[in-house]
RNA sequence: GGCCCCGUAGUUCAAUGGAUAGAACGGCCCUCUCCUAAAGGGCAGAUAUGGGUUCGAUUCCCGUCGGGGCUACCA
């Protein structure tokens, strides 16, 4: 149990003899860290709520509980301010508890009491088009989520559902007949597939009789023509290939690779129900579902205002031409996630602009009877210079490739400053851990609903708040202890002194609290201030109080303070899904 | 027009309604005969604007200004 939830509930113990009767029946008092060590570890402003309702005086019900509460092995409660209880928490106690944390594998981190089936639908890049930075969110955020759940004890499925489906195929079907270099093909598929696409694009400008044409080729396809279906197949396939060879880089992994496509066969029936369910209508030739009236006007996502008056915005299902649509297909697979794979949970981590499809989606489902943890995980967009989002459509954007290229380059370049005598063998593997770390981290350490704007400097910096800092903070650690004679000995008890050594000491114990808590409102940001935190106060301990010339019980406690530190962050930025070195 | 998101130091970002608004980069000043200086210690610097709710507001509500997104047959 966390140090807040067993303080609240000695806090819980001190309210109810305070009130009696007048405390609700389902308080629990909320005991967070501190902003400022000048009061103490954590703090609860419980007195200050409960003292309105209750109608007395906030510092003196404060005190009350102070008193009643009293000095425990734990901790020492102190009022403050208007009415604040702060809890100082004593560093024998940190010991206590840390001298657990040596014997247990997850850290202090306890698995969830509510498991969940969960599908977490990322990355989603489409066929015949490279990633770029935009794919970087959805990419990174989506594993992290599911690496977080997985920890905490939730069955996670990972699906990439890739865009294998779109209008897009007209124009590579033609393209692909009448176009494309071979050689080209051999040699980097994906972008001689986008250069196609490109072209033929453009042709369709100059040239309006060409676009029905490609119309056709797309309509061969639907029909199942055997040509086009095996052009097709062979774009996937070439395209899943290249699209590997990142995920490979970046180590990430998906359970499933359930594209559109593969929901083809439940659109029609899909339309035919709700329509025979009465959900949905038909409207100027198109299938649409319309408001039922459940929410207020001003929260309907089938209901936007014009001209004074709520209009419908109805989610299309179904084209007057008898085409379907990206929320058909999401309907689709929503309903097969729920019942091939009996999901509770589905979430969705996809960019902000779209979050009016998913209202729309989600509704839906109400409206069906479906129900789940349906989660739209949106976060901001990546803006150009200019601070205009990234055009993805007219393709000129920076590949994900090239960042991920230069973040190596650029940390080989400082390993080769620093650590010239490495072996060229770890040099390599260690300026992929530093820039593919880099990325990641410059990623994960912002609030995720910001847009921010693309900076290689900024995304691939390898100083300051930087995955790159906590690595070394890692291999200072490793350093220590290949400096030791033997294993390193778990202590039976430590005794910690030393403001830098109890600094230390209160951040490794909150680790457990840390990582369910970013999991539960889906912001990696949090684990990964917390980690920058952790990292921060060892390095201060590293400068304050020397490991190897210290002796007796104070090097005991020192070591284990440093392989703590070593295991939390190791297994902190592993959920990150990134790499620590043993040098760098 | 309506709805949603956003506006914090020179710059890029933090902050479940909490106390003197945190970092990083950049700038200035210190620290390597000492476990990896990819580090540590210090200085200067910010809540767009006007109201309201509250013991307390960057956070919640209303208005203004500014940026972005969405707003029926693209995904």
């Amino acid at each position: 149990m966390t140090i807040p939830s067993l303080l609240s509930q000695q806090l819980l113990g001190a309210l109810k003899q305070a009130l009696g009767e007048q405390l609700p029946a389902d308080f629990m008092p909320a005991v967070t860290p501190s902003q400022d060590l000048r009061f103490g570890d954590y703090q609860s402003n419980a007195a200050m709520m409960l003292a309105k309702q209750a109608r007395c005086n906030p510092r003196a019900l404060a005190t009350q509980v102070v008193d009643l509460l009293g000095e425990t092995e734990m901790a020492t409660a102190e009022i403050a301010g208007p009415g604040f209880i702060n809890f100082r928490i004593k560093p024998a106690y940190y010991a206590e508890r840390m001298t657990a944390l040596l014997s247990d594998e997850r850290l202090g981190v306890a698995l969830t009491d509510k498991p969940k089936t969960l599908v977490i639908d990322f990355s989603a890049p489409n066929v015949a088009k490279p990633m770029h930075v935009g794919h970087i969110r959805s990419t990174i955020i989506g594993d992290v989520l599911g690496r977080l759940a997985r920890f905490l004890g939730h069955k996670v499925i990972t699906d990439n559902h890739i865009g294998d489906w779109g209008t897009q195929f007209g124009m590579i079907l033609w393209g692909w007949k009448n176009l494309l270099d071979k050689d080209e093909l051999e040699k980097d598929p994906i972008e001689a597939l986008l250069a196609v696409y490109k072209t033929v694009n453009a042709k369709c400008k100059e040239d309006e009789s060409l676009l029905p044409v490609c119309k056709a080729e797309l309509v061969k396809l639907q029909s199942g023509d055997e040509e086009n279906l095996a052009i097709w197949k062979q774009c996937i396939a070439v395209t899943k290939t290249g699209l590997e060879k990142i995920y490979n880089q970046l180590g990430i992994s998906f359970d499933y690779w359930l594209g559109e496509s593969a929901y083809n066969d439940a659109l029609a029936p899909l339309v035919d129900d709700l329509l025979a369910k009465g959900i949905a209508r038909e409207s100027e030739g198109a299938v649409c579902v319309f408001s039922d009236g459940f929410h207020k006007p001003q929260d309907d996502p089938f209901l936007v205002q014009k001209d004074g008056e709520w209009a419908p915005v109805p989610a299309i299902i179904r084209k007057a031409d008898g085409g379907f649509l990206y929320a058909t297909t999401d309907l689709a697979t929503l309903d097969y996630r729920t019942q091939n794979f009996n999901a509770d949970a589905i979430w969705y981590v996809v960019g902000a602009p779209q979050e009016k499809h998913f209202k729309q989606i989600f509704d839906i489902e109400r409206m069906r009877g479906v129900t789940g943890d349906f989660r739209h995980v949106a976060f901001g967009s990546i803006l150009g210079k200019d601070r205009r989002p990234f055009k993805t459509r007219s393709g000129d954007t920076v590949s994900l490739q090239d960042v991920i290229d230069e973040a190596v380059t650029r940390a080989a370049k400082v390993i080769e400053e620093k650590s010239s005598d490495m072996p060229a063998e770890e040099k390599a593997l260690v300026a992929q851990q530093v820039g593919i770390g880099a990325i990641k981290f410059a990623e994960l350490s912002q609030n995720r609903m910001s847009d921010y704007i693309f900076d290689w400097d900024k995304m691939l910096a390898l100083t300051g708040d930087t995955a790159p800092y906590l690595q070394n903070s890692y291999v200072r650690v490793r350093s220590i202890f290949r400096k030791i004679e033997g294993a390193f000995q778990a202590p039976d008890t430590l005794t910690i002194t030393e403001p830098a050594e109890i600094h230390l000491a209160r951040l490794i114990n909150r680790y457990g609290e840390v990582v369910p808590s970013t999991l539960d409102d889906c912001r990696p940001n949090l684990l990964a201030a917390y980690l920058y935190e952790l990292a921060k106060a060892f390095h201060s301990f590293y400068e304050a109080c020397p490991v190897l010339k210290s002796e007796g019980k104070m090097r005991e406690t020192r070591l284990a303070l440093c392989e703590l530190t070593a295991r939390v962050l190791k297994q902190g930025m592993g959920l990150f899904g990134i790499n620590m070195p043993d040098r760098m």
